[in-house]
DNA sequence: CACAATTAAATTGTACGCAAGTGAATTTTG
DNA sequence: CAAAATTCACTTGCGTACAATTTAATTGTG
């Protein structure tokens, strides 16, 4: 016998339009930053989640593919196949580690380290289309890496 | 001559780290949200871009593909294939437009009208897996929204 | 009414994102 | 120390996203 742990109740109507729905509005808003931050990074030959990585290894210096991973909450099927395109593009290289042979280490080009001062320039654009206050911007992120917190313990107890 | 729009500023160190952006926590977000509706889903056959295609035709009723569209800003690139799955699924019926031939008109099947009967539960399950309050809930949704205005309209203005 | 411009949907090609499976290297255990 | 379990990266297959192109239908204009 188990514990009834959910019980669903009558939502009103006006509450289930998408408009209403936390979850669209986040999924909306991040596709709206990857199109805001497209022309940006198409001068400089990125993608958005190609960006992301670059910032993480100007960031932290030299990294396994796993530590990159954990930091952008990517998994292997996704990070190889894009880490093969910036190690094309001559922004990173990827080196086995002679210590532990399973590890591979990604470490940035003189390229790709160079290309860390663009860096101002794209962050103050994309700042100017966000169009929020410093202590808006700072808000709502906080608020949503407790939510993102709260989603992802979410799976690990019920099935 | 052309006016400097955007003085790009020295940023501290600090600000550039990836966990202070708020652009990635919108976007880690996103996939928090994917993956915790992703065990939900996976029992009525849905994916969560399928699930908010259904959201919009059990608010909204029978509408032609640019509407929908319109409401989920994605284009006819990325929903053509996700409606013909829908509709092998059984959900949906496209059908064009005797009056506009040029128009397909999506509309829900008796078993896609049937699933509205799930809202509630996946909407209750997701509510707690947020765990956030009620009111929580509406001002990141609100906050998001107006972030999203103002990033769309952003490519209009400066090349 | 013909013909250009526009619109809607589909298609093609590239790049994520993730589940599932592979293979090699390391760690754990008996 | 050998066998089993685990770990790491890669690969495969499927489903988005989106730019760019294509095709068909409609609208606008002379």
């Amino acid at each position: 016998m188990r514990a009834q742990t959910t019980k669903t109740m009558e939502i009103p109507q006006e509450e289930k339009r998408l408009e209403k729905q936390l979850c669209f509005a986040v999924y909306a808003t991040a596709h709206a930053f990857t199109r805001a931050y497209k022309p940006i990074l198409d001068r400089v030959g990125l993608t958005y989640p190609q960006y992301l990585v670059m910032l993480v290894l100007w960031e932290r210096g030299e990294l396994p593919v796993k530590t990159i991973g954990e930091q952008l909450d990517l998994d292997s099927g996704t990070l190889s196949p894009l880490l093969k395109r910036l190690e094309q593009s001559g922004l990173i290289k990827r080196i086995r580690d002679l210590r532990d042979e399973r590890q591979v280490i990604v470490s940035l080009t003189p390229r790709g380290e160079a290309m860390k001062g663009e860096i101002d320039t794209i962050m103050t654009a994309i700042g100017q289309a966000a169009g929020c206050t410093l202590q808006e911007m700072a808000e709502m992120r906080d608020m949503l890496h407790r939510l993102r917190g709260n989603l992802g313990r979410a799976g690990t107890g019920g099935g």
